[in-house]
DNA sequence: AGCACGCCGACT
DNA sequence: GTCGGCGTGCTC
């Protein structure tokens, strides 16, 4: 007796390869199990993903190989997991076997089955030990802090919920205190017998990771033990990552709390998926499979919930009465999807103007402060070429003089974007990319954000040898300077001289660096914080009563359809860093230098009426077929020359032609990226549309092989790679 | 993506 | 005469 597994590999999805590869086994192997086969002259890691008792058809003997072996001692991966893998392969048109290889943790494709079988010998030991294991609802370490009006009632609308939860929150309204208490109430459910109940909490940015995994193992530890909460995101060591994601898919960790890949994460017992800040750009994946976290997180928590009730059905599992009051039964049995924002993304909030998502709202904010007053400065009325308006810097002196703490928001390290010669025109451009590179003062060079070449400033003109080279423009470091100077004779509370320091990604790079800038915040050490986008977000700042965006305008005018969106959540993001003190909050305000203070974003941002600017932003959308009244894709080409990478679009644009579903599909003429060439490569990009979004999934489907032989032509040739982005944020 | 095979220039 | 350049093509 032989079988016939089918098993999924690492294969990119232009390999040419389809679903799963063939091999022969000769014990039957449950889906899911973890094994290594043959492939060319190399040995790598599979998914089986069938394991049939017939060889398929027009398939022979001589041509399969054996599988060499299985991971002896690890779970299948199971059912769920493997629909969510095979899902979001076909939906961003990639190979399951790519997208659930990427998910596994990179070592377990290394380590060899001895060393793993040890790995979980050692597991299964320590959580047998008794301090290790949690012994049932022992007391919390700490009491819970009450809860406010309005998240008691929206934990009481989220227990009846059966449609993904849209929790539209004000900054400082308490959704923190909501995610806690949600996943509170799942852990306490008794799971299905094989595994116990388990929570994912996603959360956009590596950085927000640390204070959010604090509280949860505060909160936690003490009733499921030191091992309940794991981290899992790509800042982790190979060795960390493999430990958190076997934690996970045994079942002992209960809480996942991780970063956009995490939501590929193998939890049996998965009953809550939270996704924070859910608007954020950063669910959505850039390579490799393009996909969005947030969407994956709710197609998860569907098919998570379709498996129980179908268990239910059969009886397999059956509804484990809960200790919950009110007689849970049938309806404690499923997954839910939590997604949190201040700012929701268009495509949630209209989700739920459609009734698709259950809205639940928190506009109000713990211990009843208010959200900062908006002030707008008219920089049409301020000096030429001031940085920071004098208004601004007054209203900051006086507040440093109470011993209150100004957040300054501009998003664009280094010194200046441009170095310029006034003489010639000659600029500082990157020899490899069509950009600028950035005056960087501090260690004087110049940088490539792009591609990261790096140079020393030079001392005159490259071009004419004029000593007159100037920067233009301005960045964190310039604006550090400035006001360092503006403040240098304010005075603090306590009478020492106001101190300025600047917080982004060039001096939080050493690892640990973050940290010790945010305690030297909390502690009072520093007055003025300048700062890129990094600093308004998430963070807990207490004596923070004045933030102030200094050039927001790029964002109003730029050609990316979801600019105001972007900038509307920024700024109401770094609004709610202000006044989270409620004592402080009522004398709180919100600054924006603007040339435009008439723009229409600024009137719904100062009355903090989201609903308002989502309302505008998606009729504007509707009247375009924009997203989420029409759908799109994009084909992005990289090539050594701008004509190969057109010339590939174009070809494939033209031999789409007859594909099923063309007459419902606008294929767009192939135009250069806003930043054309990085690293000497050439990128172009074809945008596809369609009204439906099953139209469009079927025609890219049936466009891959058509791709792949345009790759091959001989006008294409130059032709470095060729990717399809499903949903693109921005086009 | 790897890793083969394959057909043309400068070295022991 | 070989080492090796990276162009095409395959991986059950």
């Amino acid at each position: 007796m032989a079988f016939w597994p089918s098993v999924v590999i690492a294969t990119p999805a232009h390999s040419g390869i389809g679903a799963s590869l063939t091999y022969r086994s000769e014990l039957s192997l449950a889906p899911g199990t973890l094994v290594r086969v043959p492939l060319g002259s190399r040995e790598v890691l599979g998914v089986v993903w069938d394991c049939p008792a017939e060889p398929p058809e027009g398939l022979t003997v001589a041509q399969t190989k054996s599988v060499v072996g299985a991971l002896e001692g690890l779970p299948p991966l199971n059912e769920r997991w493997r629909q969510l893998v095979s899902f979001a392969g076909r939906y961003y048109q990639r190979s399951a076997g790519e997208v659930a290889l990427a998910a596994l943790p990179p070592q377990l494709r290394e380590l060899d089955a001895t060393q793993l079988a040890r790995r979980l010998k050692r597991r299964a030991k320590a959580s047998a030990q008794p301090d290790a294991a949690p012994d049932g609802h022992a007391p919390p370490a700490a009491p819970w802090p009450a809860l406010s009006v309005e998240q008691a009632q929206v934990l009481a609308e989220l227990e009846c919920a059966n449609a993904p939860v849209l929790l539209f929150g004000a900054t400082g309204s308490g959704k923190t205190e909501v995610y806690l208490r949600a996943t509170q109430r799942v852990l306490e459910q008794a799971g299905d017998g094989q595994a116990p109940t388990q929570v994912l909490m996603m959360v956009p940015e590596i950085n927000l990771t640390p204070q959010l995994e604090s509280r949860f193992r505060e909160r936690f530890e003490p009733l499921f033990g030191a091992g309940a909460v794991v981290c899992l995101h790509s800042g982790m060591t190979p060795a960390q990552r493999l430990t958190s994601w076997l934690a996970a898919h045994t079942g002992q960790a209960r809480i996942v709390l991780g970063t956009r890949m995490a939501v590929f994460a193998s939890l049996p017992g998965l009953r809550l998926i939270v996704v924070d800040e859910e608007h954020d750009p950063s669910y959505k994946s850039q390579d490799g499979a393009r996909y969005s976290a947030r969407d994956l997180a709710v197609y998860r928590a569907k098919v998570e919930t379709e498996a129980l009730a179908t268990e239910a059905v059969a009886g397999r599992a059956g509804p484990q009465p809960s200790s919950l009051p009110g007689g849970e039964g049938a309806s404690a049995l499923r997954c839910q999807v939590l997604l949190g924002s201040a700012t929701p993304s268009l495509e949630s909030w209209h989700a739920a103007d459609q009734g698709r998502y259950l809205r639940l709202e928190m506009p109000g904010r713990i211990g009843g402060g208010s959200l900062p007053r908006l002030r707008l400065v008219d920089m049409n009325h301020q000096p030429k070429g001031a940085v920071l308006a004098l208004p601004l810097v007054a209203a900051m002196a006086e507040r440093i003089g109470r011993g209150e703490q100004c957040l300054v928001l501009l998003n664009r390290r280094g010194y200046a974007p441009v170095l310029a010669c006034h003489a010639c025109g000659w600029k500082s451009g990157c020899p490899h990319c069509s950009a600028y590179r950035v005056f960087h003062k501090l260690d004087r060079t110049l940088r490539c954000h792009h591609c990261g070449f790096t140079e020393r400033v030079p001392r005159a003109c490259p071009d004419c040898g004029n000593l007159d080279i100037s920067p233009v423009g301005r960045g964190t470091e310039q604006v550090e300077e400035q006001l360092a100077g503006l403040l240098a004779d304010v005075k603090r509370a306590d009478g020492g001289p106001a101190r300025v320091a600047r917080m982004d990604a060039d001096s939080t790079r050493l690892k640990g660096s973050l940290e010790v800038q945010l305690a030297a915040l909390h502690s009072g050490e520093v007055d003025v914080l300048v700062g890129t986008q990094m600093i308004a977000k998430g963070h807990d700042f207490r004596r923070i009563t004045l933030v102030a965006s200094v050039n927001a305008d790029s964002a109003l005018f730029a050609s990316d359809h979801r600019a105001p969106e972007r900038l509307f959540a920024l700024l109401m993001q770094a609004a709610g860093r202000a006044g989270r003190d409620a004592t402080q909050s009522a004398a709180s305000e919100m600054w924006v230098q603007t040339w435009y203070p008439q723009h229409p974003l600024f009137a719904s941002l100062k009355k903090h009426d989201f609903p308002g600017f989502a309302a505008e932003q998606l009729a504007e959308r509707e009247s375009a077929a924009m997203p989420p009244y029409g759908f799109q894709a994009l084909l992005r080409a990289d090539a050594r020359t701008q004509a190969a990478a057109q010339a590939f679009l174009n070809a494939a644009a033209e031999q789409g032609t007859a594909l099923p579903h063309r007459d419902e599909i606008t294929l767009y003429p192939a135009v250069p990226l806003t930043i054309q060439r990085v690293a000497n490569v050439e990128r172009a990009q074809l945008l596809v549309e369609s009204p439906s979004r099953a139209a469009l999934q079927r025609f890219l489907a049936a466009w891959q092989p058509v791709l792949l032989a345009c790759r091959s032509l001989p006008e294409a040739r130059g032709l470095v790679r060729f990717a399809v982005d499903v949903d693109p944020l921005s086009i």
